[in-house]
DNA sequence: TTCATTTATTGATTCAGGTCAATGGATTCT
DNA sequence: AGAATCCATTGACCTGAATCAATAAATGAA
């Protein structure tokens, strides 16, 4: 189905202004398109992540189980790309799950695809760094906000900028995401309704 | 001096494995020495940073300031390199502070210069990939400990793994790295001490 | 060495979040 | 539709960290 590629063309094309539709066709045969259910699991504790996939359409998550106890580290929605690029770029084990929420579908590219990439297509390695500098990035600004802002700020914030998300997901996945349990995330949603009483749902 | 020249060629041969004496000469021709002194500021908010520097000696520490209260992001310490990356990728001004916490003599590349490097020197661009890939990976560990640990996990992990680190600076600036006041850091000490009398200062 | 400043400790109090437990409302499955 | 499971809320209690304040210890400068 040529269809399901259109987005990530444009998509690759997008973050990459020199690429050719020549280049492009032979990076196109190293993507596989693969669909998932509601409540599949992608990734193990102990399994090595070997794909980096670009999200056609639905939600993932990656987190931590720790003594019973789920941290969210992230969400990937649609038109953006899932990995655990730890496990991934050390080719160590990962050390969290990766879950799908909703039904699924992504393109992949393997680790060997994308070594080929990096040694056949041209400026593919700078594309490569861009991307790494880009996540470094998205990255720093989720630490600043664990070390700068309490619970209740980080989720005014979400529910600023990803009201969309907040939807989607359970709110015991949104507290996990924040760093406070499920009844913590309850009783600040109770105190922000109580002080601005024009926003009650 | 060509003395202060040779542990920054140690390093970059190092995680360069085809670099060529050759293009080693022409990235040389890049660099600057330069010295600063303690309680020296290296960037301050509203700043582009405008190098990356290997650390010859010294100890660097980044930090927001927010409402007169240091949150400390990370320390820098000799043969390893400073940047604010982020600031320096995305040519934006920093949100953070870096101050300079002992002598210290660094070997800086300003931005136009690493884009000369990547440009003319061949694999420079994978090696770039590899540096930014690297600091994600030690950055989502810090995540991982803000999400995952508590403050006195997070000071007994330090004091085991970066114990001269710790000796080096003020006792204020780990607490802000771990997130917490001056006063709780103290009161965790206390605990711990109390708990294990045999580890007493 | 002495004085001034900075840094670390300790106490008292307040508060946000954790934990445990119970309830009621939603969803999902059959 | 009915049953079972999952999820969100609320209450009671506890704990660890923040805050404010005072003091002691360490550092640095004259």
């Amino acid at each position: 189905m040529g269809d399901n590629y259109e987005k990530v063309k444009t998509f690759y094309f997008s973050l990459w202004p020199g690429l050719t539709e020549e280049n492009w066709a032979s990076f196109e045969k190293k993507l596989i398109i693969k669909p998932y259910k509601k409540g599949d699991c992608i990734l193990k504790p102990g399994e090595v992540c070997n794909t980096v996939s670009f999200i056609n359409y639905g939600l993932i998550r990656s987190y931590y189980l720790v003594d019973g106890r789920e941290t969210t580290v992230n969400f990937f929605v649609e038109d953006s790309c899932y990995s655990n690029y730890q496990s991934f770029l050390s080719r160590t084990p990962s050390l969290m799950y990766t879950d799908v929420l909703e039904d699924t579908e992504v393109v992949d590219i393997d680790y060997d695809g994308l070594q080929y990439v990096y040694d056949n297509i041209p400026d593919s390695e700078r594309v490569g760094r861009l991307v790494a500098e880009q996540l470094y990035i998205i990255l720093s600004n989720r630490t600043a906000s664990l070390l700068l802002e309490t619970p209740e700020q980080r989720y005014l914030k979400i529910l600023q900028e990803k009201p969309d998300l907040v939807r989607r997901v359970p709110q015991y996945m949104v507290a996990s995401y924040l760093g406070v349990t499920p009844e913590a995330l309850s009783r600040i949603r109770a105190r922000i309704s109580k002080r601005v009483p024009d926003v009650p749902a």
